[in-house]
RNA sequence: GGCGAUGUAGCUCAGAUGGUGAGAGCAUGCGGCUCAUAUCCGCAGUGUCCGGGGUUCAAGUCCCUGCAUCGCCA
């Protein structure tokens, strides 16, 4: 019997809904909980929200409602969107949880009283936009680069972990176990923190400043630091101290985790836990987790995310759009763990249609339809084994090996890469063998009975090596294939070599397990959708994002053009008709708005910057074709000019 | 500024300890089959293996350097 595995997700803050990032993590969770369940492994797998500390208050305070109120609602919604994705977690954990509490309050004290948390006086330049102090090296100029304010000096009393003091216990312990952190890329970056050397971390804040968090145990005018509190979560979903989960789960505990919380995870926590152990007078290993998965992160192409519909996509609406299945597998098969990943809606087609529907699906497809034809949908009782049966026998081992191996270590990727060339290989073979030809030739029958026969146990081990990625894919195969539910520990049968269909059972008719997109009418949509979306500028072009792309900006035409002739309009004390030289046929008549700082003459000869593709305009009765384009300073304005004479007609960009 | 990672076919990426003509999948082109969701199978490619130097009988693979991208730290 293997160890008991425990998996993590972090629990989730509450600020923000839920999106591609946490569903991403989740499933992940949630194929490595399947895949250890399918392997006979018990298994606990726990979820949350984390639901303390600044941002939650102020945003309640923002909505009129109660920081609790708020985490309920913003909780409610990730606890809600799981199911959806056919998430299996245990446990749905919230930092809110009275028995958390308990058990936060409860771990400080003994850490506090085991010496490892004292009280200190400091100053440091608070920002109050940042809500933290900001170092020396941050700032820029005295001021927050972000917010451009000067930070208060302020000095304040607080509670410190002494973090610094496990720095080479912690440093010793990843280089015993050099996958403790994985992959090792992000073990490496972890080492050269710890190189680096570590400070003490501040653990509590003055409730002068904060309120929404748990009380210090030992001083009722503080709260605690987020971090602390929320790491615990891991624990107190066990159980801890003594619950029978914790005794069982703990020590196969593995943490889950996107690469940006990784100093947390990586060096904060298991310095807690050290801690812990030291207090408790136990050895660091009863507390130490076993791994900790990094993951990268998923870049979405916004450009490619808004073709199907003609509006931009939220990658959630995918899976709405193209099952949860194939939204799982797609997540599941393109991310190699541990890097960053592009996503798009045209990459998931891509993969939808050429995995999913062409090899998978069309192989499921043709081998029961064939099935059904030549024998009826039974199983036949297989014929003599030849050469090339027991070479795919050979390969179905090879693979299920790799499965096994890949999964283990989060490299779920290459799990699935290695599952698919097991279905091409088994679509080549019913091309080798071809039953259709066999069928014709009844001295050929028995022949016909083993290609068959073999190629209904291959797809009923795809069926299982499937089921954590795709589980109702994987039980909708099995029941076409009469193989009923699948089991937990059913890939352990596999591996152990048994067949899983009887010879002489009946299967059913086989449903189109991933009917192909027609990738055509999705772009005739999409072209529809585009001109649609030209004709009708967006309303809310104000509310959108400050940040535009290289093709937004490359939509505006700037042109270097000589003024050839300016001239004051009647009754118009703003502005200016040029005509401008842009290098093209005719001269330009542009207006102008700089009439109050620039006279007519002041402009003549000089080189000017325009926007050569603005839509024409009627100022007092004059057609503008153009602007001039013009600093706007607080004493007024500044027309832009290239810094040397440069030819008209000249791209600016 | 310091440290590190990455840079291989149009795209996404594999390529222990240096050694037969540099690979896979997708996309592209051509051919074959007809059981199947116009699916499957085969063939064909193209690559200055980021640039430059060096070590070696031999380097995508080691060393130095430059560039680019990304990350961590300050």
């Amino acid at each position: 019997m293997s160890q008991p595995f425990y998996i993590t997700t972090p629990i989730y803050y509450v600020n923000a809904e839920p999106h591609l990032g946490h569903a991403y993590t989740t499933i992940v969770a949630d194929v490595a909980s399947r895949f250890h369940r399918l392997a006979g492994d018990e298994v606990r797998f726990q979820t949350g929200t984390d639901e303390h500390g600044d941002k939650i208050a102020q945003a309640a305070q923002e909505r009129g409602v109660t920081p609790q109120q708020y985490a309920d609602q913003i909780s409610g919604k990730f606890r809600h969107l799981w199911p959806e994705l056919h998430i299996t977690n245990d446990k749905f954990i919230r930092t809110t949880d009275a028995d958390h509490k308990q058990v936060v309050t409860s771990i400080l004290q003994k850490v506090y009283d085991a010496g490892d948390i004292y009280f200190a006086k400091y100053g440091g330049h608070y920002c109050v936009g940042c809500e933290r102090f900001l170092t020396e090296h941050e700032m820029e100029g005295g001021k927050c680069p972000d917010h451009g304010t000067v930070p208060v000096y302020q000095e304040e009393e607080n509670y410190f972990f002494r973090m610094s003091n496990y720095t080479e216990q912690l440093k010793a312990h990843i280089e015993a176990h050099p996958d403790f952190i994985r992959p090792e890329r992000y073990k490496n970056e972890v080492l050269s923190m710890l190189e680096q050397g570590l400070e003490d971390l501040c653990i509590s804040r003055p409730k002068t400043r904060l309120t929404w968090g748990i009380d210090l145990p030992f001083d009722p005018n503080y709260v605690t630091y987020v971090w602390f509190d929320a790491l615990i979560n891991y624990l107190t979903g066990l159980g801890w101290p003594d619950g029978d989960n914790m005794a069982k789960f703990w020590p196969g505990a593995q943490h889950l985790i996107a690469k940006d919380i990784l100093k947390p995870h990586a060096i904060f926590w298991p310095t807690m836990l050290m801690s812990l152990a030291r207090a408790e007078g136990r050895p660091a290993q009863d507390y130490l987790y076993q791994h900790l998965n990094v993951h990268g992160y998923w870049n979405v192409d916004q450009a490619k995310m808004s073709k199907s519909l003609g509006n931009v996509v939220r990658p959630l609406e995918l899976a709405e759009i193209y099952g949860v299945e194939a939204f799982r597998y797609f997540v599941m098969r393109e991310m190699s763990f541990g890097l960053d990943s592009s996503f798009s809606e045209q990459l998931l087609v891509e993969r939808y249609n050429s995995d999913l529907a062409n090899d998978l699906g069309n192989l499921f497809s043709r081998v029961l339809n064939m099935l059904h034809k030549y024998r009826g949908g039974v199983v036949p009782q297989p014929g003599p084994e030849q050469p090339q049966d027991a070479e795919l026998a050979k390969l179905a081992e090879a693979v299920l090996a790799e499965y096994r191996r890949e999964n283990e270590r989060f490299s779920f990727h290459k799990a699935l890469a290695s599952v698919w060339s097991l279905i091409g290989a088994a679509n080549k073979y019913v091309v080798v063998s071809e039953p259709w030809t066999l069928d014709k030739d009844p001295a050929l029958a028995p022949r016909l009975d083993r290609v068959l026969h073999d190629l209904c146990q291959l797809l009923a081990k795809v069926a299982v090596m499937i089921r954590p990625v795709m589980p109702l894919t994987a039980e909708k195969m099995a029941g076409v294939l009469g193989l009923g539910s699948i089991e937990p520990g059913m890939l352990a049968l596999l591996e152990k070599g048994q067949a899983l269909l009887a010879p002489g059972s009946q299967t059913h008719q086989p449903p189109a397990l991933f009917p192909r997109i027609d990738t055509k009418k999705v772009q005739a949509k999409a072209a529809k959708a585009e001109q649609k979306a030209d004709t009708k500028p967006a309303p809310k072009a104000a509310a959108e994002p400050t940040e535009i792309s290289i093709e937004q900006f490359g939509q505006v035409k700037l042109k270097v053009a000589t003024v050839l002739t300016a001239e004051r309009i009647p009754k118009a004390d703003k502005i200016l008709k040029l005509t401008l030289d842009a290098g093209e046929d005719e001269p330009r008549t542009v207006v102008a708005g700089v009439a109050q700082h620039y006279a007519p003459e002041e402009l003549v000869g000089l080189q000017v910057v325009i926007v050569a593709n603005l839509k024409p305009a009627k100022l007092r009765g004059i057609t503008s074709q153009g602007m001039v384009l013009a600093a706007v300073g607080p004493d007024g304005l500044c027309v832009v000019s290239p810094s040397k004479p440069t030819p008209v007609g000249s791209q600016v960009r």
